[in-house]
DNA sequence: TATTTATGTATAAGTAAATTAGGTATATTC
DNA sequence: GAATATACCTAATTTACTTATACATAAATA
């Protein structure tokens, strides 16, 4: 899952989702919580995500403030309030790709 | 579902379990199946799936052959006997992302 | 009859977005 | 003292999809 990439267009999405199902989180955090949700096999890379992030900040959908933790700077991220339905549309359309997707691929349809 | 793209990586395995569920497709028979297949949301471009068989074809996982059909000719693809097992393995490479995916978004997970 | 739509294959140029590769810095473990 | 984990970031490259275009026949429509 390394070499070939599916990611492509996915990752603001998982992002997202990472951020509405937790709150607050930070880069590093989420790039682990991924690779812990898919035992290993999708590596959210920290030159993928932090592009993401800002692109993400830039937009107006999320936002981010500093804190000063073990003696690290760490940023962490949240969504702005009044986007959710931003969000949901955002994270829906790409359930509904997956879905027609396992469509496709499933080979015992008709 | 024309304007984001989530296709980037997947357009080979889609090809493929296309071709392992009929046996011989042409191009454009393709491209009219998954917009079928999924109500009209994934469009596979011809742009998109040309470069793509010929790619694989160069790659020896696909065949061609040409017929005329009413007047036109039609290039038919199918998949090389001896590489059931590449191929699979490519198509459950990705209904294994999707899974992947699918828990990445998926609002009630712990 | 002329135009559009559907069928059918194909490539060039442009673009978006990830990967590869690199950089900085602190804390902890061996 | 070196390696690993934590934590952020960006530039350059590459991949590969999209946009745009081209060619050609058949069928439908105006």
């Amino acid at each position: 899952m390394k070499t070939k990439s599916y990611l492509s267009g996915t990752i603001s999405s998982i992002i997202l989702a990472q951020l509405k199902a937790k709150g607050t989180m930070y880069g590093y955090e989420i790039c682990q919580k991924v690779k812990d949700l898919t035992e290993q096999e999708i590596q959210l890379t920290e030159a993928a995500i932090y592009p993401s992030l800002h692109k993400l900040e830039k937009s107006g959908i999320i936002f981010s403030f500093k804190e000063k933790v073990n003696g690290r700077t760490r940023k962490y991220y949240q969504l702005v309030e009044g986007k959710e339905s931003l969000v949901n549309a955002q994270i829906n359309e790409l359930i509904r790709f997956t879905e027609h997707l396992r469509t496709l691929l499933n080979p015992s349809r008709v």
